[in-house]
DNA sequence: AGCCAGGTGTACA
DNA sequence: TGTACACATGGC
């Protein structure tokens, strides 16, 4: 037990692991996981130690082998609970998807993406800042951008020849100069909120646990007190961080071109036509969302 | 070249 | 409560 390299976690009924693959695999420009041959590999760290993970799948079952070191029983936990949050490995999606059935929009989504689970951020620091940075740009320089925050200021692992990397902690991303930022073409704006929220984090002001004790629109409220974090944001964070199945980010773009698409419509939906959709989804609204998104790759 | 990008804060009626 | 505009730069 307490020397163990690998562990394996069942399949979810409905699940497939290679859906989670293609959703990852989105974009090359990813720096905080890395998929190669079928294997998702990712860098953690608990109890101040590294541990570079990876992840695939094997006679029906979810492999986790640790790369570079041995952890213990309590650091296997922490890995383990990493993984099923960040892959969704908890949710029932049958459920999901017998809501979807008699749904004009989803249902087709569901046929092409079966299988696929929410892919969260667990870290509440690294799903604020990625949605900070990809607030009105486009998703290839936000790519861009968070790879140079994270390969000039995180925790790099050498491995096999192989670069993986942590992000920045709210400590060490609190102390990065702004003209460092700067240089690396972040907007005045985007540093401010960064380097501010880090500074809560880092403070213990906020942090995850303490808005997984309030009811979603307490945390919204709380969530868009911090300057830089709009009803978009919280409600990013809320469907990726905190897994709250009725977060829906109405007003991005991506979920406006996407629901454009499925519903061959000339142009954009309007906001109010959304929020009928929005009603109509609850409560699966961060699902129908995530889907949507989805349907965008490629 | 010009519009758009996984928005938000601020100003002002 | 609602609209206009700055931010700030890359991608296509």
């Amino acid at each position: 037990m307490e020397s163990m390299q690998q562990w394996t976690i069942p399949l979810p009924n409905n699940y497939r692991f290679k859906e989670s693959l293609n959703f990852l695999g989105r974009n090359d420009q990813e720096c905080l996981h890395r998929i190669h041959h079928g294997h998702l590999y990712k860098l953690l760290t608990c109890d101040q130690a590294l541990f570079l993970i990876k992840i695939f799948e094997e006679k029906k079952e979810l492999k986790i082998d640790c790369l570079n070191n041995t952890p213990n029983g309590h650091q296997w936990q922490f890995i383990v609970e990493y993984v099923a949050d960040w892959l969704d490995l908890t949710t029932d999606l049958g459920k999901f998807y017998q809501f979807a059935e008699k749904d004009p929009v989803l249902a087709p989504l569901v046929g092409s993406y079966f299988g696929l689970g929410l892919m969260g951020i667990p870290e509440l620091f690294e799903a604020l800042s990625w949605a900070i940075i990809g607030q009105q740009i486009n998703l290839a320089f936000a790519y861009k951008l968070k790879r140079r925050w994270v390969e000039n200021f995180g925790t790099k692992l050498m491995f096999d020849n192989q670069a993986y990397y942590l992000l920045p902690t709210p400590q060490q991303s609190a102390v990065i100069p702004d003209e460092a930022l700067k240089q690396w073409q972040f907007s005045r704006q985007k540093i401010k909120y960064l380097k501010e929220i880090a500074r809560l984090l880092s403070e213990g002001v906020l942090s995850k646990k303490s808005l997984q004790e309030l009811q979603p629109a307490e945390i919204e409220k709380r969530l868009t007190r911090i300057k830089g974090v709009g009803t978009w944001t919280a409600h990013y964070v809320m469907m990726k961080c905190l897994r709250i199945p009725t977060a829906f980010p109405i007003q991005d773009v991506g979920l406006h071109q996407a629901l454009k698409v499925c519903l061959s419509l000339d142009q954009k939906p309007a906001i109010d036509d959304i929020r009928q959709w929005e009603q109509r989804w609850e409560p699966w609204q961060a699902y129908a969302c995530f889907y949507l998104w989805r349907s965008l790759i490629r």
